[in-house]
DNA sequence: AACTATTAATAATC
DNA sequence: TGATTATTAATAGTT
């Protein structure tokens, strides 16, 4: 809705990024209050910008409600933890001390990880954080690529078992075109007349098209699937940059 | 945008407000999507129908990173905060459950950083890692050559003042030899015997070496250490890979 | 759930 | 930034 239709996708241009950012964000942002006073519902609006910058909004302003709801939602779990551990009420103080540290520590590290906060790091720590996310993030690119094989051997196995379906449907298609023209021809036969024009029924339209959404190569022709699958580009583009 | 304007006030026709939710649900939807997208930010909106109803967006997926993120934002408030409900001492299994539950989650990031526990996180979550710790990753690499270069640009004042105490050294040595030599031929004039051969002493080599451990371009003459100091090569090869 | 007349949002431009 | 305007997109009321 503007001078001309966009693409959804990143803006390349960083002004032009941001300056539609800007736009787009009092708009969304006046949205999410009109849903929330039109219609009663309860919002919560986080927006980081590209830059990191918070913007937001939460229903009459009480965010952290919101998203204490929202982890609540469906947990009637956390309850029963919370039973569990009333005997250690005494010492309570000293728990909640411990819970903290661990919690400012765990967040530290979650920062780092994040890259940030490094300022205070020396060159040495710096190096370890590097090598332990190198080695992590290593990990997780195979258990990606794993997943995504996963994936389409599954897709594989689904599209062979449609395929020989297909197949079966296209011969008992092809049995009955068969016993039409059979019949057809003993009436001929059978009624002696004058030689009729062929009447023969095509039914060959009938056949359903074997199956082009799930075939990614394109269409192709029986006795081709197996050259097909094995063709098939599994060259996968790296999701990010 | 309809047959006719409408006021922003709670839609009292349950039906309607009904209907007028669920296709303006729709669209603050496709919205926080499009500015995500197009703007690259990260966006997180929930929304609860007026019947109790979750509806949910965030980039990639990960929600509870960007809820993670919001609440991090702005850290130093929540500490006064926190100093504030000291009082709250009678409900603390609550806040238990909750520190318990929010050291849960910052552990089981923690171990998803480490390129552990894998096994359960679907393809849009495991992409949404790998981007994180692969824009963390950046930020401390980024820190660590800055780090780097801090150290170089130390050494090299360092070396500097080194090289000009080096220097004075250099020249008091040297007048010290010019004065024992004119003592010598003070002495020699006086005595007036014959011409004696030269035995000046040679005390160059006393001068150190100008610190070539510390000269990454090698060896350079007096008069040259700012053109080599100005032309090093500060390119850092990375530690890994 | 479709359809459209309208309004609202916004992309381009200045 | 901020305002303007030509367009597109969203949606209120209708079927």
């Amino acid at each position: 809705m503007g001078r001309s239709k966009v693409q959804l996708k990143r803006i390349e241009n960083k002004i032009n990024r941001q300056v539609t950012f800007s736009k787009r964000r009092t708009g969304l942002l006046k949205k999410a209050n009109e849903i929330s006073v039109l219609c009663d519902a309860e919002v919560a609006l986080i927006v980081f910008s590209h830059n990191g910058k918070l913007f937001e909004y939460s229903t009459d302003s009480c965010m952290e409600q919101i998203l204490e709801r929202h982890e609540r939602y469906g947990y009637a779990e956390k309850l029963l933890v919370a039973n569990d551990t009333t005997d250690a009420q005494e010492n309570w103080t000293v728990e909640y001390t411990r819970l903290k540290a661990k919690i400012d520590l765990l967040e530290r590290n979650h920062r780092h990880y994040m890259g940030e906060g490094l300022a205070t790091m020396s060159l040495k720590e710096l190096q370890c954080l590097e090598q332990q996310l190198d080695t992590g993030l290593k990990n997780i690119r195979t258990r990606r690529t794993q997943v995504m094989y996963e994936a389409i051997s599954e897709l594989q196995k689904k599209e062979k078992g449609i395929q020989e379906q297909n197949n079966m449907l296209s011969k008992e298609i092809k049995e009955k075109e068969k016993s039409v023209a059979q019949e057809a021809a003993a009436a001929a036969a059978s009624a002696q007349w004058e030689q009729q024009p062929n009447y023969r029924v095509d039914t060959s339209f009938f056949l359903p098209h074997p199956l082009a959404g799930l075939n990614m190569g394109g269409n192709y022709r029986e006795g081709d699937q197996e050259l097909m699958r094995n063709g098939l580009d599994l060259t996968l583009e790296p999701l990010y940059y």
